[in-house]
DNA sequence: TCTTATTTTCAGAAATTTTTGAAAGTTGTA
DNA sequence: TACAACTTTCAAAAATTTCTGAAAATAAGA
């Protein structure tokens, strides 16, 4: 297999598996293009390469600055914007976890919390399942939420970050 | 709150975030409103509970089945089949990780393992990069796959999850 | 200031996913 | 076997999500 054959294949992969990680396909296939690339790349250039409307292209790119997986650069002497993604695998799955957890876990645990206030619940049977499972869902949450922001804030400190890398 | 109403508001939250998780919204709320029941349930109830037709009920059972979330229930007498979840949060946690992992991890793993075979990759400085970045990503999935497999694994042996709960 | 290059927005179009409901299939009973 | 009770399937409809493209906004240089 040839290189651009790979990237290519890269690409639509990558599209593909973002659909699934609760990203969209575009959005994906644009960080791929730019995992890929060497040098930054403009709007146009990803406009042309994946073939998509400037709009689509435009809406993506921010949504990856976002969630910080790509940044904007400047060339000198150029107008344009380039952009580059953060090639880090450690903190693009980082980052892709701290987003998830945003829309998955936190509002698991806010609803959770909150439903436990009803009238009278230790009264009855069903009041007390119910109790049951709303706590022990948010002792799930709670232990969760927990690891997973170890596991980010490990990643965050840099200096623990260096040292690791220096003993793996 | 009420008992009644709070069951509607966790199948309403339920239902949301399982968009998140990716499942769909009907498949999760059937989950919560099993969670949150007392008695088995039949698909005439489900469908009457949360207004949808019998064919979505009957495939979203299904797949519920497939994950391990629900079982179907025989109540002696009745022809009809019923349905209970299994309430055991750690439990449906792991499912819901396991069914992910097949979606979203597995298929990451193959696709970057399968593209390290590009024709003379390490001759030019374009090949060393592509090489390296799918080099990082496929010890990364590695990594990730080995301790979903760890935890999953440690939920799923009885003996050694019956004693860590009796140390708990 | 004006002109031009570039980015952003957003209403409608297109694509994708989910749901319906009726028909076909299955299973148990007589 | 015939029937009734229930489950499954699937083509078409509905709902939702994503994408387009042209117009509006912004920013840099003359």
């Amino acid at each position: 297999m040839k290189l651009e054959q790979a990237k290519l294949e890269f690409i639509q992969s990558w599209g593909i598996l973002g659909t699934q990680w609760g990203i969209n396909r575009t959005m994906a296939q644009i960080h791929a293009l730019l995992l890929v690339s060497a040098e930054p790349l403009s709007s146009d250039d990803i406009m042309e390469e994946l073939q998509i409307s400037r709009g689509n292209t435009n809406m993506n790119i921010r949504e990856l600055i976002d969630w910080q997986l790509v940044e904007k650069v400047l060339k000198p002497g150029e107008r344009k914007e380039f952009f580059v993604a953060d090639k880090d695998i450690w903190n693009v799955a980082m980052r892709i976890i701290q987003e998830r957890k945003k829309k998955e876990f936190d509002p698991l645990l806010k609803t959770v919390t909150e439903l436990q206030s009803i009238e009278g619940g230790k009264s009855t049977k069903e009041g007390k399942e119910f109790l049951q499972t709303m706590e022990n869902l948010e002792s799930f949450a709670l232990k969760g939420d927990k690891a997973l922001k170890g596991l980010i804030a490990a990643n965050e400190n840099w200096f623990s970050g260096t040292l690791l890398k220096l003993f793996k």
